[in-house]
DNA sequence: ACACTATTTCGATGATCGGTGAAATGTCCA
DNA sequence: TGGACATTTCACCGATCATCGAAATAGTGT
């Protein structure tokens, strides 16, 4: 993680609707949720969405892959840990005293569709 | 933490130079640096250099205390914590398996003077 | 009170950002 | 192949942001 990486990523997080879409992503886990889902729950335009979701995508903390029709977008844990630890390099002078970590397991409760949804 | 202190923490970090700002002074600790010795560090005009420590103060990442004629601004270690606890929460579905907590102890190599600097 | 230093405030300017709707692209199914 | 669905791309507009220099404010020592 260096400097543009970094702000790439504090910027797309920086906004109230990205905010609140990056958070649903992370509690979701990797199985992620198909853009339209996201685009529902958030009370957005698609193309909105499809805006927002670009910044994530390109600041690497999002990955999205495609199953059948939809779009399916999911968090990068390695990303979002990696960029806090960026913040908290040498911390208080100290040695590694935070490095939070994360690494995904279980799903989101209403997760992507394996062939329909809604 | 709620998401307008999120953002407005989040906003302020993503920027270049605020970005800088922000990893210098959490390596210094609490003991900070007056805003002079920032300003040099930084290769930023003082007015500049305001501009963007008002808006880490504002989200409360940083705080400010007077030495004599100079500002001694440092980093808001729990407003840190408290930001990183926000985009985690929740995080994989599970319950707190990613909380990042850092607890100031040891001071920067050549923090905020006492008296005199430069 | 005065000169000096440290820092902030102000107003102006060019650049970037977020929202919107229409049109284009890509995918599936009959 | 053609029609329906899911999503993205595009151009436009108003709003916000970062930078700058000049002037104002606050504190120190004589």
């Amino acid at each position: 993680m260096d400097q543009k990486h970094a702000i790439a990523a504090l910027g797309a997080l920086a906004q109230e609707t990205r905010l609140a879409l990056f958070r649903l992503l992370v509690t979701c886990g990797p199985e992620g949720l198909p853009a339209g889902i996201i685009a529902e729950r958030l009370g957005v335009l698609p193309s909105s969405l499809s805006f927002h979701l670009q910044q994530f995508v390109h600041a690497g903390l999002i990955t999205h892959r495609r199953s059948s029709r939809q779009l399916i977008y999911s968090a990068e844990y390695g990303t979002m840990n990696a960029l806090l630890a960026y913040l908290t390099e040498n911390c208080c002078g100290r040695g590694a005293a935070c490095a939070p970590v994360c690494d995904p397991a279980a799903g989101c409760s209403d997760a992507a569709p394996k062939t329909t949804v809604a």
